[in-house]
DNA sequence: TATTTGCTACGAAATCATTCGTAAACAAAA
DNA sequence: TTTTGTTTACGAATGATTTCGTAGCAAATA
């Protein structure tokens, strides 16, 4: 993957990729079971998206005996980067704050969580502050 | 718009709401305007967006003379929240801790903010320790 | 050996989202 | 009255995404 700020996965796609980053290196059988637990989905489906990615360089594969092995070629952290960016912009034009203020204050955290977040907060009022 | 968790829209739905959001009621001239101001985007194309939006009751509209006035049918804080829960799912796999950390470490926020931030953590906690 | 199983490749259908051209209605302007 | 401009309605082209059927091989099995 050479041009990092044009990553922009499908829905399927990362689905896939977040199998991919779980897994390491993994058949189409692997990554169309563990789709299957999340729902419906046929084995050539899978192995054409993982062919699509593939071409898009989304992902690397190399050929171990008769089957092939796909593996990620963006990174995690990247991509989370780049698609909360956007997802930032379209959804709470661009405040961050909003999102994080949304965030903390409906979905789940937990207490150890939140001494993570603040420890984190310090970082940044230490380094906002030079 | 009946069913709540069925909300799902668009990219250019989404950039349509943003603009209801802000403006309340208005007509597909002051839309397509506000529009044109981040894309080219013909008169036409953004009518039969908003055309679709209400067949799905995304939004609803008024006749005043001959125009209409088309308007939000879903709240902004209702959407983002639901938006926002499907992003944390497909993106973080579920983890609100991991985005909130990756939003406050590469996005911008203010010290100001951060003092919020402290604040509403620090509600939660109250919360979390009863 | 013959059959079955499991893999990749490929094409094409189905669905969805986006864009825009054209027509009809009507009001305002000439 | 005629022309011009602004509106809505509608249909259709385009393009992207998703899904899957079929075919061709190779390996495993009967």
């Amino acid at each position: 993957m050479e041009n990092i700020s044009s990553i922009k996965p499908t829905e399927s796609e990362l689905e896939i990729l977040q199998i991919l980053w779980q897994l390491g290196k993994a058949t189409v059988r692997q990554v169309n079971n563990e789709l299957s637990k999340m729902k419906e989905v046929g084995y050539t489906t899978t192995l054409k998206l993982l062919q699509i990615m593939h071409e898009k360089h989304i992902v690397s594969r190399t050929e171990e005996g008769r089957y092939h092995l796909y593996q990620a070629e963006i990174g995690e952290e990247q991509t989370q980067q780049l698609l909360l960016g956007k997802f930032v912009d379209a959804t709470f034009r661009g405040s961050a704050m909003k999102l994080v203020m949304q965030a903390l204050g409906n979905q789940e955290v937990s207490l150890d969580e939140l001494d993570e977040i603040k420890k984190l907060i310090a970082e940044k009022e230490k380094n906002l502050n030079l």
